[in-house]
DNA sequence: TCTTTTAGGAAATGATCGTTTCCAAATCAA
DNA sequence: TTGATTTGGAAACGATCATTTCCTAAAAGA
C-alpha cells in the first residue's frame, strides 16, 4: 500500500532530491503533535525542509501528506514492537512486553505528542471514511496480534484455556489505546508501568 | 468554575434571549463530531441558534465557547454516570456498571461521535496549558471515582484486601478512555460489553 | 423620563489557509 | 543534441477563517 509512494521508480524526468522517509518522519511528528487540522501546510513544509510546490508534486494535497505519513508512522513503529516481542519467552511475557511497550511509548515527550492512529480516530474517522478504514484496519491488526499472542500463550502454557481470548484481546487493545489517551497529560512513568502489570490480571 | 456563565445574575442591560445550556450542548455536539480546529464558526453558530455577534459578546472568542462546552460535557455526563452507580449493590457491580456504561457509550452514534475530553487530550493538549489541565483534572477525578469504588468493594467484601488498588484504578481508566477510542470505529456492542466483562478481572 | 448597560444581528475586516501557476533545472528517450 | 517529462521553488490565487464594527433593541438605575 505504501509501496506506491516509496517505490515507484519513475523513470523518466528530473529525479526527486529530497529524502521521502525523512520528509515523512517530520510531516508524522508535525502531524502528531498538532493535529490534522492545525497542522498547516507551511508548518509542513518548513520540517519536511521542502517548499509547497514540491510537496504539492508528490503529494497532490494536504490530505495526501497526511495519508502518506499515517502509512509511515506504522511502518515505522511496526518493527519496535515486533522487536520488543522478540526478547520475551512466551506468549504471557509477550504480552506483558506489549503493554510494557505502550506504557513507555505514554511517557515523556513521545507520550505527550501522542499515537497518530489514536489521534486520527478522534479527530477525522467521523467525516473521512477512508481515513477510518485505516484506523479501523490498524485498530484489527493489534487486536489480531494481541489475539495470536494470547492463542500462542494458551499453546506454551502461560495462559489457561479456558479464557474469552476474543473479549481479552479487545479489552487490552482497549486499554493500551487508552494509555496513549492518558500519555497526552505526561504521566509518571511508574503509573503507566503499574498499568502493565495490573493487565496481567486479565489473562488469569 | 462554570458558575461564572452558568449563573452570574447579570442585573444591568438587555437580557439574553437565548438558553444557555440548549446552546452549549448544541456547541458541543459540534465540537464532539468535528474537533475543535474543523469546527467554524459559522456552523457552531448556525448550531447554536445565534449570530456571531451574540456568540462573542457571550464567550469573547472560539476557545471561549469551546471551554464552556468542554465545562458543559461534563456537567451533563456526570450524573448519568452516578445514576448508574446508584443501581449497582457493591464496590465491585458498581465498577462493572461503570464499565459497561463506557460498553455503551462506545457504541452507536454517541460512540462515533466521541468523548470532548478525550479529543480535547488528543487535539488540544500539547500546545494548550489550560485545555491540558482541565483534561488533567478530569482525568483525575474519573481515576479518583474508580479508586473510591474500589476501595468500597474492599470495604463491602466485593474486592479483595491485597490487590493494587492505585494501579488498577488507572488500568480501568485507561480501559474506559481507550473503549472511547474504538468507539470512533463503531465496534459491535457485544464486543464492548465483552470488554467490560474482561475488565473486571482487573479485581481478583 | 433619560441615561447606562447589555444583547441581537448584519456586514465588513484582515489574516491565514490550502492550492495553483509559472518557470528554471535536471534527467531520460530518441 | 533535441524533446519529453518530472522536480524545485517563488509568487500569486481565491476561499474561508476568526474576529470586529456598528447599529438597533431591551432592560435597569436614577
Amino acid at each position: 500500500m505504501t509501496d506506491t509512494i516509496d517505490i515507484a521508480p519513475k523513470l523518466r524526468g528530473r529525479p526527486r532530491e529530497f529524502d521521502m522517509d525523512a520528509a515523512l518522519d517530520e510531516a508524522l511528528r508535525v502531524f502528531s503533535e498538532r493535529g490534522y487540522h492545525a497542522a498547516s501546510i507551511s508548518e509542513l513544509t518548513e520540517a519536511m525542509g521542502l517548499t509547497a510546490g514540491s510537496v504539492y508534486k508528490a503529494f497532490g494535497d494536504k490530505r495526501g501528506i497526511f495519508l502518506a505519513a499515517f502509512d509511515r508512522y506504522r511502518q515505522v513503529r511496526q518493527p519496535l514492537i515486533e522487536a520488543c516481542l522478540a526478547e520475551a519467552a512466551n506468549g504471557r511475557a509477550k504480552l506483558f512486553a506489549l503493554t510494557a511497550f505502550f506504557a513507555e511509548s505514554s511517557c515523556g515527550e513521545i507520550g505527550r505528542r501522542g499515537c497518530l492512529v489514536v489521534g486520527s480516530a478522534t479527530e477525522l474517522a467521523l467525516f473521512d471514511e477512508e481515513i477510518a478504514g485505516r484506523v479501523a484496519t490498524a485498530f484489527n491488526l493489534d487486536e489480531r496480534r494481541i489475539l495470536d499472542l494470547i492463542r500462542l500463550g494458551q499453546a506454551d502454557g502461560s495462559i489457561s484455556q479456558h479464557v474469552d481470548a476474543e473479549g481479552i484481546a479487545c479489552a487490552i487493545l482497549c486499554l493500551t489505546k487508552g494509555m496513549r489517551v492518558i500519555g497526552k497529560t505526561d504521566p509518571k512513568p511508574e503509573r503507566m508501568l503499574a498499568v502493565a502489570e495490573a493487565a496481567m490480571k486479565l489473562l488469569n
